[in-house]
DNA sequence: GTCAGTGCAAAGAATTTGCAATTAG
DNA sequence: CTAATTGCAAATTCTTTGCACTGAC
């Protein structure tokens, strides 16, 4: 949805200095692929139908470090499970269908120049911020 | 800080037919008292402070009642865990200081406008949103 | 060669649950 | 009386870790 083309994790790894194993270069596949925000069994699931036999463990490990450098963000939705995307060029925020668990991307300038509005008034400034509508289809009649 | 007078929790279980045990009448105390957003552990200390031998999976199941009823909110802020503040009159957003874990509750009008005006763009009703912003002081100069 | 990365199984942390005993209404 | 509640320990769920081995650079 809002997913520009953007350069492979792959190579953002590579100026990192992250060893590129084959393990590696799957997940990394498996996360430009997505266009969701897959938890780690979801994500592990994934990589298992492209190269059979990465364990679990690896995946966590690689997330966490791909968090640590601030290639991926981690959100924690609704159901308690940490979940990654990709990092975006532009924030954003998202709305999560409460009866289909779909999340879909928005953003705000209005809400985020309110935000920081807010912020300063209490005298800090923002580091982060997440904003999530839990919402369910309008009934129309 | 944003926390008006208001029925006591006790009251407000009679009234949805919950048995008043020992154990649960301190935990509505606790709650009662709290102006902050206490995990179950920290909550389980309290208990503790007032009346000891108090069970842990006892609170764990109070806080599910009582989330059930609506009577108090459950938060997961930065730390993954999970954190409970009887529910407000009116709803309100957290600040969040990550330097010192500090919570400060506020409200936006002009926000929650957006919001609504943002989930019906897209089709839906908003059933509940969080809004947390995670800051640190502002470095005056 | 060296050290980051991996698999595996075990450990942790937070929360839930089965069950027998207790107790509020 | 009897169905809700509790304590306790065991079970679940998600995530991390110790360690010996492998492989990227």
């Amino acid at each position: 949805m809002t997913k520009p083309k953007q350069e492979p994790l792959i190579d953002l790894c590579r100026q990192r200095g992250l060893r590129i194993t084959g393990q590696r270069r799957v997940i990394l596949q498996v996360l430009d692929a997505a266009d969701d925000h897959p938890n780690v069994e979801e994500l592990h699931r994934r990589v298992g139908q492209r190269e059979p036999g990465v364990n679990i463990a690896t995946v966590y490990r690689t997330m966490n470090k791909l968090a640590e450098l601030g290639l991926i963000e981690r959100h924690m939705f609704g159901d308690g499970r940490l979940r990654y995307e990709p990092a975006p060029d532009e924030h954003h925020d998202h709305l999560i269908n409460v009866e289909t668990g779909e999340v879909i991307e928005f953003r705000s300038d209005e809400i985020e120049r309110l935000q920081e509005e807010i912020a300063q008034k209490y005298g800090f400034e923002i580091v982060s911020h997440k904003l999530e509508l839990y919402v369910k289809p309008r009934k129309t009649r």
